[in-house]
DNA sequence: TTGTACGCGTTATCAG
DNA sequence: CTGATAACGCGTACAA
């Protein structure tokens, strides 16, 4: 169905790519210097804005370069300076409501400094991961934006990035025994929160659903769950889900159809959730009759849905540009981070109707 | 809150620091060579696989370079062979799951080639779009994924890649002017058969939804609305939206409030049908007994809203990937396209409540 | 099969 | 204030 036109191996050129062939110069700073008689240090010099310049030929330089729509080449000054105005934001998966908006906020201060945005996925694959960050420890970019895999436990591939002087800020899922900034939400107090609302609104057995052990968010958001239990002399209940939503379902539909006791489920992450409500209307559970649920999320529609899911809401956005801010803070001032510094952003409960009470 | 440590700025370095600043020297090619004692045209050459190096040498280079972790810099070879490994992919927006998914599929892609991805997001603005193509003009990027912008009517930007041989892949919002192989679905057709639906299930009145006459989606989206209410001799409404939530939840509000006799929705793009849902609840407005509502989405959780939603469900990942390997055959062969060549995969109807026959 | 030498477009260090 | 010149790391025509 497509079509491909070879230059180097067809026989016959159509017309319109004749014309494509005889393409423009790429319009260098020696282009420049050529047209303006100028020698290419000093062209260089008037459009790095170097203060050892005459005002006038400063403005000729720019006039022209403005007027034949000059734009540095960022492999030359990169190869040079060492710097390639470039960050890479490393996420587990970009399905997710508040990666997305996290990105969104990242691509947005990245904008205004100039700067281009780099993205990989490593699916929480620690192998892929690992593969990622080693591509990105020769200069390939100035910062990293990350939030390491669920499956990541060995860290010693982002040590790395310390070594090369490349500055790293986690958000969200952040790695303990690396030192730099991190960006977090209060998982723990809002993990104890989120239980204690279950509680008051009538649940006696709570279970928890947990994405991967290694996970800083899931570690804490448990741990608020535990101590909220043990405040309330509630049982607890921890199920190991999975990243795959079929196995997921599974898991949940076993623990519901086993355990009739449970009136209560506290998702981790949003996708847990969602499966938890794919098995209940399998399974003709009612919510919040006979189960009632509160979930992390950024799911712009949980109020739409039926019933409407009661959410920890993130401030994903507001996260991704913090970080990015504190990022271009260190890329500005040429430093990296070298102290652990915990950047809490609140969430926010809101409470809806698969929590009410019967 | 934030420590920053300024490392030119301030008096005490602490240990640590002083420990990163001696960082080990990058491995370029040039230290692999002097230690094998060769030269460093021959360990360019092992590494880039010539076939006119005998194979013992080869192996050697590639062992050393293999425990040393040798990284090829880009910037370097970026700059000297004009090819970056990067290709960058150009969106409206990331907070919309038809663009979430076709880029989880696009760096899928991505990574088994080996390449890079770059984001840019225009928020669906015409000059943004226009600076961004703009910067990439000059050997930024091998190739280009592009959605363009809801407000892009001038295409006068985009012609510029043809000139600088770079080849560019559309995929779903298209730009008719520019000759090259674009990815969409079967829009025209699907708005018809989402017409018809609805005025089977008994909607006499149907209002359409549209995003931007700008728009080739929405263009022939509206075509096929405009040509099913002609067939099945229904008047036809066309109600211009816009790219804010608010702005259009008073749209909405105003059409149903004013016109009691619309009983059918079609909505172009999702966002535009989680704002009439948002309306309906906010006005007590029965789905689908007052009102039948349908959407193109690719919304995972059409199904758990109240009602669920009728969906046209685009294959975006699919769309994603198609383009991506489409962009990576031309980047193999170093070529552009130089023909216009639409390639339909095709969404799908899924019927849900939102739609039901009273 | 291997080595030498040059250049990609910039920036930085010298002189003038 | 401006100009020559050397690097940055790599690829490749040419020579050996």
């Amino acid at each position: 169905m497509s079509i491909i036109v070879e230059f180097f191996f067809t026989e016959t050129f159509p017309f319109d790519i004749l014309y494509y062939c005889c393409d423009m110069p790429q319009i260098t700073i020696k282009e420049l210097a050529a047209r303006l008689n100028l020698s290419i240090s000093t062209v260089s010099r008037a459009l790095s804005d170097s203060h050892e310049i005459s005002k006038a030929t400063r403005d000729k330089v720019r006039a022209l370069a403005q007027e034949l729509n000059y734009i540095p080449n960022l492999y030359a000054s990169g190869l040079r300076s060492q710097k390639s105005k470039t960050i890479a934001v490393i996420i587990p998966e970009i399905l997710n409501n508040f990666f997305a908006l996290a990105i969104d906020g990242i691509e947005e201060i990245a904008q205004q400094n100039g700067y281009h945005v780099l993205i990989y996925l490593t699916h929480d694959d620690h192998i892929k991961e690992a593969a990622m960050v080693q591509h990105l420890l020769n200069g390939r970019v100035d910062g990293i934006l990350m939030s390491v895999a669920a499956e990541t436990k060995d860290t010693s591939h982002i040590a790395e990035f310390a070594n090369m002087q490349i500055p790293v800020v986690f958000f969200d899922r952040i790695c303990d025994d690396f030192k730099t900034i991190k960006f977090v939400t209060d998982d723990e107090h809002c993990g104890f929160i989120a239980t204690k609302h279950l509680a008051e609104r009538g649940c006696k057995n709570i279970a928890y659903l947990s994405l991967s052990k290694n996970l800083s968010i899931d570690q804490k958001r448990m741990d608020g769950y535990l101590d909220a239990c043990k405040n309330l002399q509630l049982k607890t209940n921890i199920i190991a889900c999975t990243q795959k939503d079929i196995e997921n379902e599974q898991i949940i539909s076993n623990l519901l159809k086993t355990d009739k006791s449970i009136d209560g489920i506290f998702a981790s992450v949003e996708k847990l959730a969602i499966s938890t409500y794919e098995v209940c209307n399998r399974l003709h559970i009612n919510i919040p009759g006979q189960l009632k649920i509160i979930s992390f999320s950024n799911l712009r529609i949980a109020s739409l849905l039926k019933p409407s899911l009661t959410t920890i809401n993130q401030p994903a956005f507001e996260i991704g540009k913090q970080a990015a801010v504190a990022l271009f803070r260190a890329l500005k001032n040429n430093t990296i981070f070298t102290q652990s510094e915990e950047i809490v952003v609140p969430s926010t409960l809101i409470i809806r109707d698969s929590t009410a009470a019967k």
